[in-house]
DNA sequence: TTAAATTATATATAAAAACATATATACATT
DNA sequence: AATGTATATATGTTTTTATATATAATTTAA
């Protein structure tokens, strides 16, 4: 669990943003996304939905047989890319 | 969310299991799983990891651009496969 | 079609934790 | 030095959860 907690701090410094500007967009006090962020607080899944919107991110499960490819899918993906992986061809 | 929920469901089904079944695995009452699983609940974020390690299942966060591709390759997938996505070859 | 199994829903008391509201500041990083 | 994060404190509310049980409703098996 401490990975999505991982997760949802590097995203958020990739894109940029301080905890205070977070908790801003999710109307909480910065002191409680900081546990929130470091795994202190056992928090709802809404309120880890409501960061992922934040943060353009989605919560999903994986079988334990695929997490590795995901993984790997998502190398150094966090990162914001504002183009879509596939691009299609322009029509003359 | 629900999509969360629709998740747990379907695997749960798929491995064969029983909401009693799966309650009694993770030690809670089976009223209580029923609500969690029909998102009833808004349960914590420790309970739904609990959910997953009963599933065989990992929770992640893909940001946004990828869910595509990732939904892809989890397509029809959660039904539990055995044997890992790659096998090594042996050595003689 | 019926019976059995499974799931959804209800009820109750009580404890625990998150959360709301607020603020401050110690500590860490830039 | 300024900014960002972690930690602390307080009161009060809400929800989840624990514990327990029952049964209505639905689905599945026979």
């Amino acid at each position: 669990m401490s990975k999505i907690y991982g997760i949802i701090k590097e995203r958020r410094k990739t894109l940029g943003l301080t905890q205070k500007v977070v908790s801003e967009k999710l109307s909480i006090p910065q002191s409680h996304f900081s546990k929130i962020e470091s795994g202190l607080s056992d928090t709802r899944m809404s309120t880890i939905v409501d960061i992922c919107r934040v943060l353009e991110l989605e919560m999903t499960l994986v079988p334990n047989n695929k997490i590795r490819v995901v993984r790997a899918l998502m190398e150094d993906s966090y990162a914001r890319m504002d183009k879509p992986a596939w691009v299609p061809d322009e029509e003359a």
